[in-house]
DNA sequence: TATAAAGTTGATGATTTTAGTCAGGAATAG
DNA sequence: CTATTCCTGACTAAAATCATCAACTTTATA
């Protein structure tokens, strides 16, 4: 059951930008950098969050990516739905064609209430909160640091 | 985020085994057969649940396999860690050490949060609940079939 | 006790997915 | 024009997944 690389370091992405909203384009290189994603996996990465309309992008000098909505708008069952696909433990659980009775199946309502569970926790976190955890957690580690 | 085979074969063969308790050992042929399971396959299956003490099985005529306790006390989420071992989205939910500093990432505590909704399903279904689940279901297919 | 019936174990292989790399191309600011 | 930056598709290495097979051990029972 673990998600994979893509859904991990693109949520990350969109918590940097989340982090350096309103700055301007943001470079591939920064975002790269500070949330230690190989550069040229990175640019496959952007390439469904912009098909998917939340951020946009702008090449050569001065480019970069950028978000298009405000990040409270934003909320990470949109981020995991482009990155990964459904989330769904089972093939089934989406596509109920792939087996022959689904409708009969006591395990498939098992799947779908565990899909259903996570997507209650993801549509329940927008980049907004993330980035205001984020940002409690910092200041709490300053505070460590002066004691 | 898909469950692996293990996983779901896992389950069915625990329904199957909850659906005929009591009648004493199941052949994994049997199991095998209604289930949709490669025999070969499933006989890789039992082993870590046999290891986790959840069934017990018998060799040479007349064998198979059974449940050790009764379906009610046998929870999803037991099957699940047993076959699957942890559900967590991401490595360093479990293992902490994997990432440098996973105290202060905000992204491990969503994949986190997720872990914990996906174990309150499994931790609320017991082999007793689906083998219910699945006898109202036949019946309520017998009773579409009278109208 | 011989025999057939079952589960057990370890080796092996095919296929698919994942994670990453690379080279070349296209757009943009200055 | 040129340096910078994102874009795209092809490619690859490694890992995970999903089995299959053969040899072996245990058990019931005729
Ligand atoms: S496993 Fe697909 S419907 Fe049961
Ligand atoms: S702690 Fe592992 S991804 Fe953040």
């Amino acid at each position: 059951m673990k998600l994979s690389t893509r859904g991990r370091y693109g949520t990350k992405v969109l918590l940097d930008l989340a982090l350096y909203q309103g700055v301007g384009p943001v470079l591939l290189k920064d975002i790269s950098r500070r949330q230690r994603i190989p550069l040229h996996y990175l640019e496959h990465l952007i390439a469904p969050l912009i098909a998917g309309g939340i951020i946009r992008s702008s090449r050569g000098a001065k480019g970069g990516i950028w978000l298009v909505k405000s990040p409270a708008e934003i909320r990470l069952s949109k981020v995991i739905l482009l990155l990964e696909g459904s989330i769904a433990p089972a093939e089934c659980v989406t596509n109920p064609k792939l087996c022959e009775s689904a409708d009969a199946c006591v395990t498939r309502d098992v799947w779908l209430e565990m899909e259903n569970a996570m997507n209650e926790v993801l549509e329940s976190i927008t980049l907004q909160h993330l980035a205001e955890r984020h940002k409690s957690k910092e200041q709490l580690k300053e505070k460590m640091y002066y004691i």
